[in-house]
DNA sequence: GCAATATCTGCGGGTTCCCGCAAGACTTGA
DNA sequence: TCAAGTCTTGCGGGAACCCGCAGATATTGC
């Protein structure tokens, strides 16, 4: 029973080293990796079926990682180790997750216990082990945030990469209008006026707007405005 | 000679705090704070002249920390340490230097031989360290990547907010042609065309995708939009 | 002082965005 | 089956955006 670490903080990875010796004494060898493409390369050499991977990496981000070493291996256990419980992040590891496969999200804020916890429900019980915090996000609308749609969350993401509405309604094969539909369903779920206050009139253009709340709401980040381009390039650039 | 650390990572706080005793055997009390807000709170109470910052946190982020600091106290010695050497949050830095000020830019990625050397060249020499990387940021056009000026930089991080052109112009008491001017300039620096690869037209809406462009570059980031907005609401929403 | 360069400004117009209105197409449930 | 709701699509128009052109206004270097 191998373990691999993938994390790209010197720190946390002889921090995780440790607190998985401790909590799996009967696992192997334990691996590390210090990014996510260097990750997905030790997952296929030393074909190690637990991974605890970090989110935020330089060279390939965790989400991306994870889902090359999910298509090579679906049954592989993944444990995902983050900073953040960013609505994007939490939806870009939901987004990649296959069917029936075990995997956990525990914030780096979390107890030592709580780690330890998680690293053994996950990799032996096989059970999924998902933050309270995080668990709020996935199960949208807490609070007064939004809790955007598929739909709306996917125009969201074509808007930031930054399309026109024409584009997205040919790459989505709807109408024009469909699009600016959905485009004003967003605005209001995201609370874009064109006016801040009162009085005074056309102060934001909603588009970008929606993109700048959308990122300080932590509906988006720059990495799934990054995956999002790379796959745009991929689906039309060909 | 007191040392206040501000870094909301608990294992990343202790590591700082093992290396500031080693560099500074001679220095008085260490301590710590887990946000920028509680980190403004502990330089005011405790008077420390030397202060270790890191730059993303949550409550409150290190610039606008050490931009707090320094208003009360222009005299401190702040090094920060960051995990990024994103062109925002160097722009983001120098903006905030007092004249005179003395401090430091280490990354997290440097060794820790570095991070003990540059506490003594800030700290007892009152010296100013920038790591090489960030250094090269600097003094910008680095690469083949854009090099914005100050006037492009702003105009950016207004569009960025969601402003429209209207309101730049007011804003920054320009002419509506003069703002657009900016912008068009702005748009070549970044590469920034309505097309993405060749035949098609119209693809991409100019002003989102300058957002999307500078975002991937590392030019902007969320903060950045966070503190342009905070002084937008200052400023005008008096 | 005087060109050369860079910026600011107004004008005009083609395109895109934002959205109210209203008629079809689809799902849901009684 | 019919009604209520949601989603889609077209049309039309006012506003905003993007930009070429050209004159006015600094700023710079010699």
């Amino acid at each position: 029973m191998d373990v691999l670490i993938v994390e790209d903080d010197a720190l946390h990875r002889a921090f995780l080293n440790e607190a998985v010796r401790a909590a799996l004494p009967e696992c192997g060898q334990v691996i590390e990796a210090e990014n996510g493409l260097k990750g997905e390369a030790q997952a296929r050499a030393s074909r190690a079926e637990h991974v605890v991977m970090d989110l935020q990496m330089n060279e390939r981000n965790g989400i991306e990682a994870a889902r090359t070493i999910w298509r090579e291996r679906p049954d592989t256990k993944i444990l995902f180790w983050s900073n953040y419980s960013d609505e994007a992040y939490v939806r870009g590891v939901a987004r990649i997750v296959p069917e029936g496969a075990t995997y956990g999200y525990v914030l780096k804020s979390a107890s030592e216990e709580r780690l330890k916890l998680a690293l053994r429900s996950v990799f032996v019980e096989s059970q999924c082990v998902i933050d309270r915090e995080v668990r709020g996000i996935q199960q949208k609308s807490f609070g007064n945030s939004p809790g955007l749609t598929d739909a709306e969350y996917e125009i969201l993401v074509d808007v930031a990469v930054g399309l026109t509405d024409k584009a997205i309604a040919q790459r989505k094969h709807l109408s024009l209008r469909s699009v600016q539909n959905r485009l004003q369903q967003l605005y209001e779920k995201l609370d874009v006026y064109e006016t801040p206050g009162q009085g005074s009139e056309g102060w934001f253009n909603l588009r970008t707007r929606a993109v700048a709340v959308a990122l300080s709401r932590k509906v988006l980040n720059a990495s799934a405005i990054e995956r999002a381009e790379r796959d745009l390039r991929q689906s039309a650039g060909i």
